[in-house]
DNA sequence: GCAATGGCTGTTAGCGCTATCACTACCAGA
DNA sequence: TCTGGTAGTGATAGCGCTAACAGCCATTGC
């Protein structure tokens, strides 16, 4: 028992103690059994994460935001990938709950009818993040993405651009993406446009799938005058497509993408692009389970965040 | 008794009781506790992962390939975050192993004193990856850094570039970069040469810093002939810089980086590379975790991976 | 002097499962 | 008839910790 106190630093041990027993510890190479510690306290420290992919770089800052903030709690994030997959984002939270985590973070907000049920009654803060268009079952962190899709269409339309085709993935279980479109759609058809065409890719590098889908678009339909990208890669495979060739951007040609990427800072010419408050996402997330350790079961809560639209150097101005 | 039983599909149970167990089970929501199936069954089925980031791209790349391989296994990886930090690697250890994981693979053969000790001690299959210039605890899965870096300055060298710099991450942790470079100027020492400039960056958008970095070279030493960066994204940066200023890439001054990044595939100049076969560190590391399952403790296993070199458009030819 | 307090350490029970063995029912074969 | 096997199910103990409380000693206040 003294043992545990001190390698817990709970309760009150003499300093003398308390240094024998580290001593012994050490020598001992003791390792102390967390999975016995936590079926006795009924506590297990740490927050379960399910996410679709860990190669979307938005993923890795999401966590990056969750570290952060988990960072001096006790509390350790353990990862989950569903790939974008329904069932196995089932199978995923069916494994993260049966370890009693004493939370559990999740990207987006559509989920399996079984899934769904096991999150309403896990019993721990549940953190449905990325998005907030929908009904969370319990947190919620995000942005809405058919406004961010409505306010990109709007800016373009407003840039005086008219022959809009639009490059994505070809991702049903992207929802997010999904509703991007819907709201770009919803604006253009509000002014009486729709798009000229459009291309979806699955898999491989994304900056050069841009520039291939790029290329396939122009070639098919060179009288397009502006280009909309469903993430930030591919919009700057296409914009290096576009400079390559020579074409005015962003005067003939205005392209815009999403997320607000900053690893492709280097680029010469700035993409147009939202910023999809990802770090931003990841604190405010870790923050909600944590802060929810010490009180109760408190009333859901659903913060929405706002992406700023950058205009950069691929859409004109005014 | 019945219920685990069906609920692990393990010994024989009656379709009727079966079936009747799994109605149970759905309509109560019920959930096993695996903290307290692992602490009775002394069988953990996790494999930790100890990597130093995520935003880097390679551990996000390894970590498919070790998903992909732990696949039906009835494994899951766990992942912990170092940031390169020795300390806190060695907290991460110790949280790790106090939860009795299946298994361990952890990025680099540097560790502190006291974390090897855990590691050696732990009694589960340890797998090192990325490198092997060193001595691992127990297996290890990598390539050879200090060999990349001197096969590098060879190509460079028989092409003919002869006033050489070197652009890197300022961290005295990443020792596989350490590794290449020291490896890089063995080889240029061997052939009476050595770097004419170096410049160091640490944080923000590898890319930009890439950019800045070549721009800060080429001004302070104007007659170099070649550009070495310690990864692709810097490198590409720098590419893009060079062609932006319509430098004569590779005949006047060549470049190249290191782990073929798949992501830039889409730059118009494709920069000379080598592979530092991520995705097949991370599946033998699974794969040797998974197979050691069955058997006993076998011998300590070292696995050497060998990247290729790929010219690109970068390094003059001849 | 004694009770009361606080600092420190030890004892006991039990967390929710699984390993193991015990038990019953039933059938085949001698 | 009995033995021996097999399929299905249940009873018991215990995994390695921690919560809760019990106990002890030294000090304090009156």
């Amino acid at each position: 028992m003294t043992v545990s106190r001190v390698l817990r630093n709970r309760g009150d041990v003499s300093a003398t103690t308390r240094e024998r027993v580290l001593e012994a510890a050490r020598t001992l190479g003791y390792v102390p059994n967390k999975i016995a510690g936590a079926l006795a306290s009924q506590r297990v420290n740490l927050v379960g994460v399910v996410i679709p992919s860990l190669s979307n770089m938005v993923f890795p800052e999401v966590m990056t935001g969750i570290s952060e903030m988990l960072e001096g709690t006790g509390l350790q994030p353990v990862v989950g990938v569903s790939n974008y997959l329904p069932d196995r984002e089932e199978s995923v939270i069916y494994e993260m709950l049966s370890w009693r985590p004493s939370g559990l973070i999740i990207a987006g907000l559509e989920h399996t009818p079984a899934a769904q049920a096991m999150l309403a009654r896990a019993g721990i803060p549940i953190v449905e993040i990325m998005d907030i268009d929908g009904t969370p079952v319990d947190h919620a962190v995000g942005i809405s993405h058919r406004r961010a899709g409505r306010q990109m269409a709007e800016a373009i339309i407003s840039a005086g651009y008219r022959r809009i085709a639009f490059m994505g993935t070809q991702m049903p279980n992207d929802h997010r993406a999904r509703k991007r479109l819907e709201g770009f759609e919803e604006v253009l058809a509000a002014n009486g446009l729709t798009l000229i065409d459009r291309e979806f890719y699955s898999g491989g590098s994304a900056l050069l799938k841009g520039r291939e889908m790029t290329e396939a678009v122009l070639s098919r339909s060179p009288d397009v005058d502006f280009l909309y990208y469903s993430n930030d890669m591919i919009g700057a495979g296409g914009l290096l497509y576009c400079l390559d060739k020579g074409l005015d951007v962003p005067g003939k040609i205005g392209l815009a993408g999403f997320n607000g990427v900053e690893l492709l800072d280097g680029i010469s010419r700035k993409l147009a692009t939202m910023d999809a408050c990802r770090l931003e996402i990841g604190r405010r997330a870790a923050q909600m389970i944590s802060g929810k350790q010490t009180l109760g079961k408190p009333a859901p809560e659903v913060i929405e965040l706002f992406p700023v639209l950058q205009t950069g150097d691929t859409i004109r101005k005014g």
